[in-house]
DNA sequence: CCGTGTGAAGAACTTCACAGCG
DNA sequence: CGCTGTGAAGTTCTTCACACGG
Protein backbone atom coordinates (compact mmCIF):
# COMPACT_ATOMS: atom_id res chain seq x y z
CA UNK A 1 0.00 0.00 0.00
CA UNK A 2 2.70 2.61 -0.13
CA UNK A 3 2.31 5.27 -2.27
CA UNK A 4 3.44 5.13 -5.81
CA UNK A 5 5.74 7.41 -7.39
CA UNK A 6 3.62 7.69 -10.67
CA UNK A 7 5.50 8.20 -13.72
CA UNK A 8 5.59 11.95 -15.27
CA UNK A 9 4.61 13.61 -12.06
CA UNK A 10 6.15 16.55 -11.65
CA UNK A 11 6.13 16.19 -8.37
CA UNK A 12 8.05 19.08 -5.81
CA UNK A 13 10.05 16.85 -4.09
CA UNK A 14 8.09 14.16 -1.95
CA UNK A 15 4.43 15.72 -1.69
CA UNK A 16 1.81 13.97 -2.86
CA UNK A 17 -1.34 14.49 -5.08
CA UNK A 18 -2.35 16.94 -2.80
CA UNK A 19 -6.20 17.38 -1.50
CA UNK A 20 -7.65 18.57 -5.20
CA UNK A 21 -11.05 20.01 -3.68
CA UNK A 22 -12.79 17.89 -5.48
CA UNK A 23 -16.90 18.25 -6.91
CA UNK A 24 -19.22 17.02 -4.16
CA UNK A 25 -21.34 15.29 -6.91
CA UNK A 26 -17.69 13.31 -7.75
CA UNK A 27 -16.71 12.44 -4.33
CA UNK A 28 -20.01 11.16 -3.68
CA UNK A 29 -19.29 8.98 -6.89
CA UNK A 30 -15.63 7.73 -6.16
CA UNK A 31 -17.07 5.08 -3.76
CA UNK A 32 -19.02 3.17 -6.46
CA UNK A 33 -15.64 3.78 -8.49
CA UNK A 34 -13.70 2.17 -6.64
CA UNK A 35 -16.19 -0.62 -5.81
CA UNK A 36 -15.78 -1.39 -9.14
CA UNK A 37 -12.28 -1.33 -9.81
CA UNK A 38 -12.19 -4.61 -6.73
CA UNK A 39 -14.44 -6.30 -8.49
CA UNK A 40 -12.30 -5.93 -12.13
CA UNK A 41 -9.46 -6.56 -10.29
CA UNK A 42 -11.06 -9.88 -8.63
CA UNK A 43 -12.20 -10.78 -11.66
CA UNK A 44 -8.24 -10.52 -13.29
CA UNK A 45 -8.49 -7.23 -15.03
CA UNK A 46 -5.02 -5.32 -14.89
CA UNK A 47 -6.43 -2.29 -16.53
CA UNK A 48 -9.78 -1.22 -17.53
CA UNK A 49 -10.67 1.66 -19.71
CA UNK A 50 -13.00 4.32 -18.90
CA UNK A 51 -15.67 3.32 -21.15
CA UNK A 52 -15.45 -0.28 -19.37
CA UNK A 53 -15.50 0.99 -15.91
CA UNK A 54 -18.05 3.38 -16.72
CA UNK A 55 -20.21 0.54 -17.28
CA UNK A 56 -19.40 -1.15 -14.65
CA UNK A 57 -19.84 1.96 -12.06
CA UNK A 58 -23.47 2.80 -14.23
CA UNK A 59 -22.29 6.07 -15.41
CA UNK A 60 -21.59 7.65 -18.71
CA UNK A 61 -17.67 7.62 -19.42
CA UNK A 62 -17.33 11.35 -20.11
CA UNK A 63 -18.33 11.66 -16.65
CA UNK A 64 -15.69 9.11 -15.08
CA UNK A 65 -12.99 10.84 -17.28
CA UNK A 66 -14.21 13.97 -16.09
CA UNK A 67 -13.86 12.87 -12.03
CA UNK A 68 -11.17 10.71 -12.50
CA UNK A 69 -9.13 13.78 -14.11
CA UNK A 70 -9.86 16.02 -10.76
CA UNK A 71 -8.19 13.61 -8.74
CA UNK A 72 -5.18 14.27 -11.01
CA UNK A 73 -5.56 10.76 -12.14
CA UNK A 74 -2.68 8.77 -14.45
CA UNK A 75 -4.58 6.88 -17.57
CA UNK A 76 -2.71 5.74 -20.23
CA UNK A 77 -4.10 7.36 -23.84
CA UNK A 78 -4.64 4.55 -25.70
CA UNK A 79 -4.72 2.08 -22.91
CA UNK A 80 -6.51 3.04 -19.95
CA UNK A 81 -6.30 3.09 -16.40
CA UNK A 82 -4.46 0.73 -14.52
CA UNK A 83 -6.98 -0.85 -11.86
CA UNK A 84 -4.35 -1.48 -8.48
CA UNK A 85 -3.12 2.27 -8.89
CA UNK A 86 -6.62 3.36 -9.41
CA UNK A 87 -7.82 1.79 -6.49
CA UNK A 88 -4.67 3.18 -4.61
CA UNK A 89 -5.76 6.62 -5.67
CA UNK A 90 -9.27 6.41 -4.74
CA UNK A 91 -8.55 4.99 -1.35
CA UNK A 92 -6.04 7.59 -0.17
CA UNK A 93 -8.67 10.33 -1.71
CA UNK A 94 -11.28 9.09 0.22
CA UNK A 95 -8.89 8.40 3.80
CA UNK A 96 -9.23 4.86 3.33
CA UNK A 97 -6.18 3.91 4.38
CA UNK A 98 -6.62 4.29 7.76
CA UNK A 99 -9.47 1.74 8.69
CA UNK A 100 -11.95 4.67 10.72
CA UNK A 101 -13.60 3.52 14.05
CA UNK A 102 -16.91 3.55 13.93
CA UNK A 103 -19.45 3.90 16.14
CA UNK A 104 -22.94 2.22 16.15
CA UNK A 105 -26.24 3.66 18.79
CA UNK A 106 -29.16 2.28 18.85
CA UNK A 107 -28.90 -1.69 18.69
CA UNK A 108 -32.81 -2.39 17.83
CA UNK A 109 -34.32 -3.39 14.65
CA UNK A 110 -31.90 -1.92 12.47
CA UNK A 111 -28.91 -1.07 14.43
CA UNK A 112 -28.77 -4.83 14.99
CA UNK A 113 -29.01 -5.62 11.46
CA UNK A 114 -26.40 -2.77 10.80
CA UNK A 115 -23.85 -4.52 13.59
CA UNK A 116 -23.60 -7.50 11.68
CA UNK A 117 -22.95 -5.95 8.62
CA UNK A 118 -20.19 -7.22 7.10
CA UNK A 119 -19.75 -4.68 4.12
CA UNK A 120 -18.39 -1.77 7.20
CA UNK A 121 -15.55 -4.21 7.89
CA UNK A 122 -14.56 -5.01 4.05
CA UNK A 123 -14.73 -1.90 2.65
CA UNK A 124 -12.69 0.10 5.42
CA UNK A 125 -14.17 0.58 8.72
CA UNK A 126 -14.29 -0.96 12.05
CA UNK A 127 -17.40 -0.85 14.05
CA UNK A 128 -15.55 -0.18 17.42
CA UNK A 129 -18.52 0.07 19.87
CA UNK A 130 -21.95 -0.78 19.75
CA UNK A 131 -24.52 1.69 22.48
CA UNK A 132 -27.78 2.10 23.87
CA UNK A 133 -29.60 4.07 26.39
CA UNK A 134 -31.92 0.99 27.14
CA UNK A 135 -30.13 -0.59 30.08
CA UNK A 136 -31.93 -3.82 29.07
CA UNK A 137 -29.90 -4.35 26.09
CA UNK A 138 -26.61 -3.29 27.51
CA UNK A 139 -24.40 -6.34 28.16
CA UNK A 140 -26.09 -7.94 25.10
CA UNK A 141 -22.87 -9.13 22.58
CA UNK A 142 -23.51 -8.65 18.64
CA UNK A 143 -20.99 -9.93 15.73
CA UNK A 144 -18.92 -10.18 18.64
CA UNK A 145 -19.28 -6.92 20.35
CA UNK A 146 -20.44 -5.87 23.40
CA UNK A 147 -23.43 -3.20 23.79
CA UNK A 148 -22.26 -0.34 26.14
CA UNK A 149 -24.71 2.36 27.79
CA UNK A 150 -24.62 5.54 25.88
CA UNK A 151 -22.91 7.18 29.24
CA UNK A 152 -20.15 5.07 28.41
CA UNK A 153 -19.92 6.88 25.10
CA UNK A 154 -16.72 9.37 26.27
CA UNK A 155 -14.96 6.73 27.81
CA UNK A 156 -15.04 4.62 24.63
CA UNK A 157 -14.54 7.74 22.32
CA UNK A 158 -11.16 8.35 23.50
CA UNK A 159 -9.81 4.38 24.14
CA UNK A 160 -10.93 4.08 20.41
CA UNK A 161 -10.61 7.14 18.56
CA UNK A 162 -13.69 7.13 17.28
CA UNK A 163 -14.40 9.15 14.15
CA UNK A 164 -17.32 8.64 12.96
CA UNK A 165 -20.89 7.89 14.43
CA UNK A 166 -23.96 5.65 12.77
CA UNK A 167 -27.37 6.83 14.75
CA UNK A 168 -29.96 3.92 14.37
CA UNK A 169 -32.05 5.20 17.41
CA UNK A 170 -35.96 6.45 17.30
CA UNK A 171 -36.21 9.70 15.92
CA UNK A 172 -37.10 10.85 19.29
CA UNK A 173 -33.19 10.12 20.65
CA UNK A 174 -31.64 10.87 17.51
CA UNK A 175 -31.35 14.70 18.41
CA UNK A 176 -29.71 13.74 21.97
CA UNK A 177 -27.17 10.95 20.53
CA UNK A 178 -25.54 13.24 17.96
CA UNK A 179 -25.44 15.82 20.79
CA UNK A 180 -23.54 13.85 22.62
CA UNK A 181 -21.25 12.17 19.34
CA UNK A 182 -20.36 16.31 18.68
CA UNK A 183 -19.21 16.30 22.57
CA UNK A 184 -16.89 13.51 22.05
CA UNK A 185 -15.45 14.92 19.09
CA UNK A 186 -16.86 13.21 16.62
CA UNK A 187 -17.22 14.93 13.77
CA UNK A 188 -18.78 12.77 10.88
CA UNK A 189 -22.20 11.51 11.16
CA UNK A 190 -24.66 8.88 9.70
CA UNK A 191 -28.15 9.43 10.68
CA UNK A 192 -30.69 6.63 9.63
CA UNK A 193 -33.57 8.55 12.72
CA UNK A 194 -36.30 9.98 10.73
CA UNK A 195 -35.69 13.40 11.40
CA UNK A 196 -33.43 16.56 10.54
CA UNK A 197 -30.26 16.78 12.92
CA UNK A 198 -28.73 20.13 14.22
CA UNK A 199 -25.22 20.16 14.41
CA UNK A 200 -22.34 22.50 14.55
CA UNK A 201 -20.48 23.98 11.97
CA UNK A 202 -17.64 21.34 10.47
CA UNK A 203 -19.46 18.53 11.56
CA UNK A 204 -20.86 16.59 8.63
CA UNK A 205 -24.05 14.46 8.76
CA UNK A 206 -25.49 12.63 6.00
CA UNK A 207 -29.32 11.17 6.35
CA UNK A 208 -30.33 7.39 5.30
CA UNK A 209 -34.22 7.51 5.27
CA UNK A 210 -35.77 4.23 3.52
CA UNK A 211 -39.27 5.68 3.67
CA UNK A 212 -38.09 8.70 1.69
CA UNK A 213 -36.23 6.47 -0.95
CA UNK A 214 -39.63 4.63 -1.23
CA UNK A 215 -41.55 7.84 -1.89
CA UNK A 216 -39.39 8.88 -4.35
CA UNK A 217 -39.83 5.62 -6.00
CA UNK A 218 -43.94 6.21 -5.63
CA UNK A 219 -43.70 9.19 -7.01
CA UNK A 220 -41.95 7.76 -10.44
CA UNK A 221 -44.36 4.89 -10.44
CA UNK A 222 -47.44 7.64 -10.25
CA UNK A 223 -45.97 9.29 -13.33
CA UNK A 224 -45.70 6.70 -15.00
CA UNK A 225 -48.85 5.00 -14.48
CA UNK A 226 -50.38 9.17 -15.43
CA UNK A 227 -48.50 8.81 -18.63
CA UNK A 228 -49.07 5.52 -19.92
CA UNK A 229 -52.63 6.87 -19.24
CA UNK A 230 -52.48 9.47 -21.93
CA UNK A 231 -53.56 9.51 -25.61
CA UNK A 232 -50.13 9.39 -28.20
CA UNK A 233 -48.90 12.38 -27.98
CA UNK A 234 -46.79 11.80 -24.99
CA UNK A 235 -42.88 11.46 -24.99
CA UNK A 236 -42.81 8.60 -27.78
CA UNK A 237 -45.03 6.11 -26.18
CA UNK A 238 -43.78 3.35 -27.14
CA UNK A 239 -41.79 1.61 -24.28
CA UNK A 240 -44.91 0.59 -22.61
CA UNK A 241 -43.82 -1.84 -19.69
CA UNK A 242 -46.92 -2.39 -18.10
CA UNK A 243 -50.14 -3.11 -20.43
CA UNK A 244 -50.37 -0.36 -22.87
CA UNK A 245 -53.89 -0.05 -21.17
CA UNK A 246 -55.74 3.17 -22.43
CA UNK A 247 -57.42 3.06 -19.83
CA UNK A 248 -55.24 4.00 -16.42
CA UNK A 249 -53.18 1.60 -15.24
CA UNK A 250 -55.61 -0.25 -12.60
CA UNK A 251 -52.76 0.60 -9.72
CA UNK A 252 -53.37 4.09 -9.92
CA UNK A 253 -57.20 3.96 -10.19
CA UNK A 254 -58.37 5.20 -6.82
CA UNK A 255 -59.85 8.09 -5.31
CA UNK A 256 -61.25 10.34 -7.72
CA UNK B 1 -57.85 11.41 1.41
CA UNK B 2 -59.17 11.92 -1.84
CA UNK B 3 -57.78 14.60 -3.69
CA UNK B 4 -59.27 18.01 -3.51
CA UNK B 5 -60.55 19.92 -6.40
CA UNK B 6 -58.53 23.20 -5.85
CA UNK B 7 -59.70 26.55 -6.41
CA UNK B 8 -58.60 27.88 -9.53
CA UNK B 9 -57.11 24.79 -11.25
CA UNK B 10 -58.66 24.68 -14.83
CA UNK B 11 -58.83 20.97 -14.70
CA UNK B 12 -60.32 18.78 -17.75
CA UNK B 13 -63.41 16.60 -16.95
CA UNK B 14 -61.95 14.20 -14.65
CA UNK B 15 -58.24 14.96 -15.49
CA UNK B 16 -56.31 13.98 -12.13
CA UNK B 17 -54.53 16.97 -11.14
CA UNK B 18 -51.99 16.99 -13.93
CA UNK B 19 -48.47 15.90 -13.11
CA UNK B 20 -46.43 18.97 -13.16
CA UNK B 21 -43.04 17.15 -14.25
CA UNK B 22 -41.12 18.28 -10.99
CA UNK B 23 -37.29 18.57 -11.22
CA UNK B 24 -35.66 15.67 -9.39
CA UNK B 25 -34.44 17.76 -6.65
CA UNK B 26 -37.43 18.94 -5.69
CA UNK B 27 -38.75 15.32 -6.11
CA UNK B 28 -36.13 14.24 -3.76
CA UNK B 29 -36.97 16.99 -1.07
CA UNK B 30 -40.78 16.52 -1.09
CA UNK B 31 -40.44 13.74 1.27
CA UNK B 32 -38.85 15.41 4.01
CA UNK B 33 -40.98 18.09 3.77
CA UNK B 34 -43.92 16.09 4.09
CA UNK B 35 -42.35 14.45 7.36
CA UNK B 36 -41.56 17.86 8.70
CA UNK B 37 -45.29 18.62 8.20
CA UNK B 38 -46.83 16.09 9.84
CA UNK B 39 -44.64 16.45 12.81
CA UNK B 40 -46.03 20.41 13.05
CA UNK B 41 -49.28 19.03 12.49
CA UNK B 42 -48.84 16.68 15.80
CA UNK B 43 -47.85 19.79 17.79
CA UNK B 44 -50.50 21.93 16.74
CA UNK B 45 -49.55 24.11 14.61
CA UNK B 46 -52.45 25.02 11.33
CA UNK B 47 -50.28 27.22 9.38
CA UNK B 48 -46.40 27.31 8.84
CA UNK B 49 -44.18 29.86 7.24
CA UNK B 50 -41.87 29.05 4.37
CA UNK B 51 -39.41 30.06 7.00
CA UNK B 52 -40.67 27.71 9.74
CA UNK B 53 -41.13 24.36 7.30
CA UNK B 54 -37.39 25.30 5.90
CA UNK B 55 -36.00 25.39 9.23
CA UNK B 56 -38.11 22.22 10.18
CA UNK B 57 -36.69 20.25 6.94
CA UNK B 58 -33.33 21.53 7.00
CA UNK B 59 -33.19 23.74 3.93
CA UNK B 60 -32.97 27.25 2.99
CA UNK B 61 -36.57 28.86 2.76
CA UNK B 62 -35.55 30.26 -0.76
CA UNK B 63 -35.54 26.80 -2.11
CA UNK B 64 -38.75 25.46 -0.02
CA UNK B 65 -40.42 28.16 -2.01
CA UNK B 66 -39.65 27.76 -5.17
CA UNK B 67 -39.92 23.66 -4.77
CA UNK B 68 -43.82 24.21 -3.64
CA UNK B 69 -44.58 26.90 -6.50
CA UNK B 70 -43.64 24.08 -8.70
CA UNK B 71 -46.79 22.07 -7.44
CA UNK B 72 -49.15 25.03 -8.29
CA UNK B 73 -49.13 24.97 -4.14
CA UNK B 74 -51.45 27.60 -2.50
CA UNK B 75 -49.80 29.50 0.60
CA UNK B 76 -50.91 32.57 1.63
CA UNK B 77 -49.24 35.85 1.23
CA UNK B 78 -48.73 37.18 4.61
CA UNK B 79 -49.65 34.25 6.19
CA UNK B 80 -47.98 30.84 5.23
CA UNK B 81 -49.00 27.41 4.36
CA UNK B 82 -52.13 25.41 5.46
CA UNK B 83 -50.64 22.44 7.29
CA UNK B 84 -53.06 19.99 6.14
CA UNK B 85 -53.39 21.27 2.84
CA UNK B 86 -49.96 21.00 1.95
CA UNK B 87 -49.49 17.28 3.21
CA UNK B 88 -52.60 16.60 1.18
CA UNK B 89 -51.14 18.24 -2.29
CA UNK B 90 -47.37 16.85 -1.18
CA UNK B 91 -48.78 13.38 -0.83
CA UNK B 92 -51.20 13.82 -4.13
CA UNK B 93 -47.96 14.48 -6.10
CA UNK B 94 -45.54 11.84 -4.21
CA UNK B 95 -48.65 9.19 -4.95
CA UNK B 96 -49.15 8.24 -1.68
CA UNK B 97 -52.19 7.84 -1.65
CA UNK B 98 -52.59 4.28 -2.51
CA UNK B 99 -50.59 2.16 -0.40
CA UNK B 100 -48.44 0.73 -2.55
CA UNK B 101 -47.35 -2.79 -2.50
CA UNK B 102 -43.72 -3.28 -1.21
CA UNK B 103 -42.54 -7.12 -1.98
CA UNK B 104 -38.97 -7.50 -0.32
CA UNK B 105 -36.36 -9.90 -1.20
CA UNK B 106 -33.81 -11.27 0.77
CA UNK B 107 -34.11 -11.74 4.71
CA UNK B 108 -31.21 -12.04 5.88
CA UNK B 109 -29.89 -9.49 8.11
CA UNK B 110 -30.65 -6.17 6.74
CA UNK B 111 -33.79 -7.96 5.27
CA UNK B 112 -34.97 -9.02 8.69
CA UNK B 113 -34.91 -5.08 9.92
CA UNK B 114 -36.29 -4.03 6.88
CA UNK B 115 -39.31 -6.15 7.32
CA UNK B 116 -39.94 -5.06 10.97
CA UNK B 117 -39.56 -1.35 10.18
CA UNK B 118 -42.59 0.50 10.98
CA UNK B 119 -41.47 3.32 9.18
CA UNK B 120 -42.64 1.52 5.74
CA UNK B 121 -46.04 0.97 7.39
CA UNK B 122 -46.46 4.13 8.77
CA UNK B 123 -45.89 6.21 5.63
CA UNK B 124 -47.92 5.57 3.05
CA UNK B 125 -46.17 1.83 2.51
CA UNK B 126 -47.48 -2.06 2.90
CA UNK B 127 -45.00 -4.79 3.12
CA UNK B 128 -47.24 -7.03 0.82
CA UNK B 129 -44.71 -10.56 1.05
CA UNK B 130 -41.62 -11.43 1.66
CA UNK B 131 -39.22 -13.74 -0.38
CA UNK B 132 -36.19 -15.34 0.06
CA UNK B 133 -34.13 -17.82 -2.46
CA UNK B 134 -33.07 -20.18 0.58
CA UNK B 135 -35.29 -23.16 1.22
CA UNK B 136 -34.36 -23.13 4.75
CA UNK B 137 -35.72 -19.47 5.64
CA UNK B 138 -38.87 -19.89 3.34
CA UNK B 139 -42.02 -20.15 5.89
CA UNK B 140 -40.44 -18.13 8.25
CA UNK B 141 -42.52 -15.78 9.56
CA UNK B 142 -41.47 -12.31 9.98
CA UNK B 143 -43.70 -9.55 12.08
CA UNK B 144 -46.55 -11.39 10.64
CA UNK B 145 -45.49 -12.30 7.29
CA UNK B 146 -44.41 -15.81 6.00
CA UNK B 147 -41.36 -15.87 3.67
CA UNK B 148 -41.72 -17.45 0.52
CA UNK B 149 -39.59 -18.81 -1.92
CA UNK B 150 -38.24 -16.52 -4.58
CA UNK B 151 -40.03 -18.73 -7.60
CA UNK B 152 -43.53 -17.50 -6.13
CA UNK B 153 -43.02 -14.53 -7.20
CA UNK B 154 -45.06 -14.40 -10.55
CA UNK B 155 -48.10 -15.81 -8.35
CA UNK B 156 -48.05 -13.61 -5.63
CA UNK B 157 -47.00 -10.26 -7.91
CA UNK B 158 -50.35 -10.26 -9.39
CA UNK B 159 -52.25 -11.64 -6.33
CA UNK B 160 -50.72 -8.54 -4.57
CA UNK B 161 -50.40 -6.02 -7.02
CA UNK B 162 -46.78 -5.55 -6.36
CA UNK B 163 -45.89 -2.16 -7.23
CA UNK B 164 -42.49 -2.09 -5.70
CA UNK B 165 -39.68 -4.13 -5.06
CA UNK B 166 -36.91 -4.28 -2.23
CA UNK B 167 -33.71 -6.31 -2.87
CA UNK B 168 -31.52 -7.11 0.31
CA UNK B 169 -29.74 -9.75 -1.25
CA UNK B 170 -26.26 -10.30 -1.51
CA UNK B 171 -24.89 -8.80 -4.44
CA UNK B 172 -24.38 -11.94 -6.00
CA UNK B 173 -28.38 -12.30 -6.52
CA UNK B 174 -29.30 -9.01 -7.06
CA UNK B 175 -29.19 -8.58 -10.51
CA UNK B 176 -31.52 -12.01 -10.45
CA UNK B 177 -33.56 -10.79 -8.45
CA UNK B 178 -33.85 -7.50 -9.97
CA UNK B 179 -34.64 -9.44 -13.87
CA UNK B 180 -37.12 -11.61 -11.91
CA UNK B 181 -39.22 -8.30 -10.45
CA UNK B 182 -38.65 -6.64 -13.89
CA UNK B 183 -40.12 -10.10 -15.37
CA UNK B 184 -43.33 -9.89 -13.31
CA UNK B 185 -44.19 -5.97 -14.34
CA UNK B 186 -42.29 -4.73 -10.80
CA UNK B 187 -41.31 -1.18 -12.46
CA UNK B 188 -39.74 0.10 -9.32
CA UNK B 189 -36.56 -1.17 -7.43
CA UNK B 190 -35.24 -0.24 -4.54
CA UNK B 191 -31.62 -1.91 -4.26
CA UNK B 192 -29.92 -2.45 -0.83
CA UNK B 193 -27.24 -4.84 -2.28
CA UNK B 194 -23.30 -3.14 -3.50
CA UNK B 195 -23.62 -3.73 -6.75
CA UNK B 196 -25.15 -1.83 -9.83
CA UNK B 197 -28.37 -3.47 -11.82
CA UNK B 198 -28.84 -3.48 -15.09
CA UNK B 199 -33.06 -2.91 -16.01
CA UNK B 200 -35.03 -2.05 -19.04
CA UNK B 201 -35.23 1.73 -20.11
CA UNK B 202 -38.50 2.57 -17.86
CA UNK B 203 -37.52 0.87 -14.68
CA UNK B 204 -36.04 3.11 -11.82
CA UNK B 205 -33.69 1.72 -9.85
CA UNK B 206 -32.46 3.78 -6.43
CA UNK B 207 -29.66 2.38 -4.61
CA UNK B 208 -28.74 2.77 -0.71
CA UNK B 209 -25.30 1.56 0.05
CA UNK B 210 -24.22 2.01 3.77
CA UNK B 211 -20.39 1.21 3.03
CA UNK B 212 -20.70 4.94 0.68
CA UNK B 213 -22.37 6.70 3.42
CA UNK B 214 -19.37 6.05 5.17
CA UNK B 215 -16.90 6.33 2.31
CA UNK B 216 -18.18 9.95 1.55
CA UNK B 217 -18.25 10.92 5.32
CA UNK B 218 -14.63 9.47 5.23
CA UNK B 219 -13.37 11.70 3.05
CA UNK B 220 -14.74 14.89 4.64
CA UNK B 221 -12.86 13.63 7.57
CA UNK B 222 -9.67 13.44 5.90
CA UNK B 223 -10.07 16.33 4.14
CA UNK B 224 -11.02 18.08 7.75
CA UNK B 225 -8.06 16.92 9.32
CA UNK B 226 -5.95 17.88 6.37
CA UNK B 227 -6.91 21.13 6.75
CA UNK B 228 -6.72 22.10 10.29
CA UNK B 229 -3.10 20.18 9.62
CA UNK B 230 -2.35 23.46 7.91
CA UNK B 231 -1.08 26.48 9.16
CA UNK B 232 -3.32 29.54 8.95
CA UNK B 233 -2.57 30.52 5.14
CA UNK B 234 -5.75 28.25 3.99
CA UNK B 235 -6.71 25.29 1.49
CA UNK B 236 -3.80 25.95 -1.12
CA UNK B 237 -1.89 22.92 -1.74
CA UNK B 238 0.29 21.18 0.64
CA UNK B 239 -1.15 18.88 2.84
CA UNK B 240 -0.39 15.24 1.74
CA UNK B 241 -2.65 12.12 1.83
CA UNK B 242 -0.65 9.75 2.63
CA UNK B 243 2.59 9.12 4.01
CA UNK B 244 5.63 11.74 3.86
CA UNK B 245 3.99 14.97 5.30
CA UNK B 246 5.16 16.63 8.26
CA UNK B 247 3.02 14.93 11.04
CA UNK B 248 -0.79 15.42 10.15
CA UNK B 249 -3.62 15.14 12.79
CA UNK B 250 -2.17 11.66 15.00
CA UNK B 251 -5.99 9.82 13.55
CA UNK B 252 -4.51 10.57 10.12
CA UNK B 253 -1.03 9.19 10.35
CA UNK B 254 -0.80 5.48 8.73
CA UNK B 255 -0.32 4.06 5.68
CA UNK B 256 2.44 4.73 3.47
C1' DC C 1 -46.38 45.25 6.40
C1' DC C 2 -45.30 40.41 6.00
C1' DG C 3 -44.46 36.44 3.49
C1' DT C 4 -45.32 34.19 -0.95
C1' DG C 5 -44.19 33.56 -5.62
C1' DT C 6 -40.89 34.43 -9.28
C1' DG C 7 -37.74 36.51 -12.83
C1' DA C 8 -33.06 36.85 -13.17
C1' DA C 9 -28.31 36.04 -11.80
C1' DG C 10 -25.22 32.69 -10.37
C1' DA C 11 -23.18 28.25 -9.23
C1' DA C 12 -22.70 23.40 -9.93
C1' DC C 13 -22.85 19.65 -12.65
C1' DT C 14 -23.17 17.06 -17.10
C1' DT C 15 -22.34 16.23 -21.76
C1' DC C 16 -20.16 17.09 -26.04
C1' DA C 17 -16.53 16.81 -29.10
C1' DC C 18 -11.95 16.80 -30.15
C1' DA C 19 -6.90 17.76 -29.56
C1' DG C 20 -3.11 15.21 -28.55
C1' DC C 21 -0.39 11.52 -26.40
C1' DG C 22 1.21 6.84 -26.09
C1' DC D 1 -5.15 4.32 -34.09
C1' DG D 2 -7.51 4.29 -29.53
C1' DC D 3 -8.36 6.38 -25.46
C1' DT D 4 -7.45 9.94 -22.17
C1' DG D 5 -7.90 14.54 -20.63
C1' DT D 6 -10.26 18.90 -21.22
C1' DG D 7 -12.13 23.42 -23.04
C1' DA D 8 -16.55 24.82 -24.15
C1' DA D 9 -21.45 24.37 -24.53
C1' DG D 10 -25.52 22.92 -22.38
C1' DT D 11 -28.44 21.74 -18.55
C1' DT D 12 -30.05 21.68 -13.94
C1' DC D 13 -30.19 23.45 -9.54
C1' DT D 14 -29.63 27.22 -6.08
C1' DT D 15 -29.80 31.73 -4.42
C1' DC D 16 -30.94 36.45 -4.64
C1' DA D 17 -33.94 40.18 -4.34
C1' DC D 18 -38.16 42.23 -4.96
C1' DA D 19 -42.90 42.91 -6.88
C1' DC D 20 -47.30 41.87 -5.39
C1' DG D 21 -51.35 40.14 -2.87
C1' DG D 22 -53.82 39.32 1.51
Amino acid sequence: MSQHRHPGVPSRAGAVPALPDLPEATVARLPEYLRSLHQLAETGHETVSSEGLAAAAGVNSAKLRKDLSHLGSYGTRGVGYDVALLIEQIESVLGLNQRRAVALVGVGNLGHALAGYAGFASRGFRIAALFDADRTRVGEEINGLVVHHIDELPRIAVEERLAIGVIATPAGSAQAVADQLVAVGVTSILNFAPCVLAVPDGVDVRKVDLAIELQILSFHEHRKASLTALPGSGPSALTSLAGGAPTTDPQEAIGT
